[in-house]
DNA sequence: GTCTATAGCGCGATAGAC
DNA sequence: GTCTATCGCGCTATAGAC
């Protein structure tokens, strides 16, 4: 829980652009969640864009340092990418199914946000695509993982699966169920076959 | 080109939806896209949420003509999954990379939607579900196709990294063709490996 | 079916007191 | 840093003339 009110925003811009989105989401609700009068955002964060791109990089930062976690963790390249996708999971599950990716739906709202918001999501997924081709890499390697053709591909189509995979889960029953399923027929496409 | 209002409206507001998303788009612009004025748009359709949900079941029905042509066409399974992956790469080429699936992008949205817009999304994703679960079927009796475990969870990979696989694309440079590279790599992990 | 006019509200943002 | 007050605008929707 933080405590100063410039954190205490992010949360909670966060939490709504992950459920509704960012053009869903007002300073009014944001007051709201916080605590404190609407008008008094604008001292921390002048303009809606400021808001939404100083959001994205927090997103970005904190989970790549989660990234870090499972790459430094143990375990073969298969078990390496499934702790990735966990990570995913882990955000509809945590929400009872409620909350997307922030960068998932943030790119459906691409045309709508900023310049400098638009470039700061375009860095978090060439991010994440730089990752999975590395563990997808490692897993081959180590004979763990296999993959036809392309990896870097391949890193697309895992990458689009699981931002897909989300949404699409969101809008039927048991989104957390469907969704780690997805996850679970995404790493046995990528596994050695008997 | 339509003649009558009704259809008109309906087109401007796929066009919009699927750019800039159902919460950015207003009557203000279909009326300005169409040229009469915005409160004549509620002669045709009382609600936003109105118009919505017939967006939506005439989108359904739409893509599931051209996935009747798919389905009726020549080729084995892995042909025809070609063909109905191409029904979504049309969607970014058809607009220079500017348009999302109508239902991925409502798909975003769908916490602000109303039940019955929810409701038809659903049946949407569950149809394009039911098709790719058959095509994938189809392909691996006549041996076009190889998948590994679940079919039907396959199937929810496939669906998830085309509509994932747009939102992704549009978020960097050269959105169709990004697309197109996850479509074909997409084809390749459900093919027989030599 | 389309129009003008308007209601009623929520929005992002600013000014200036404290 | 947060407040009150307010601006100007855009939104969905309605009423009633034509």
């Amino acid at each position: 829980m933080p405590d100063n009110t410039r954190d205490k925003l992010l949360d909670a811009a966060q939490d709504l652009v992950q459920r509704v989105g960012a053009n869903a989401m007002s300073y009014q609700h944001l007051a709201e969640a916080v605590g404190i009068r609407k008008a008094s955002i604008h001292y921390h964060f002048p303009t809606k864009t400021d808001l939404l791109g100083t959001l994205i990089e927090r997103y970005h930062k904190a989970f790549m340092e989660r990234v870090s976690a499972v790459r430094s963790g143990g375990g073969d390249g298969g078990v390496r990418l499934r702790a990735y996708l966990d990570l995913f999971s882990a955000t509809l599950r945590d929400s009872d199914g409620d909350k997307l990716c922030a960068c998932g739906m943030l790119g459906a709202e691409v045309a709508t946000l900023g310049a400098d918001a638009a470039a700061a999501l375009h860095r978090f997924y060439a991010a994440n695509h730089r990752v999975l081709e590395t563990l997808l890499r490692e897993g081959v390697a180590d004979g763990s993982l296999a993959v036809p053709g392309d990896v870097a591909a391949t890193a697309r189509v895992v990458l689009a699966a699981l931002e897909g995979g989300m949404l699409v889960a969101r809008t039927g029953d048991q989104p957390a169920e469907r969704f780690a399923q997805v996850a679970q027929q995404l790493l046995l496409l990528v596994t050695p076959r008997g």
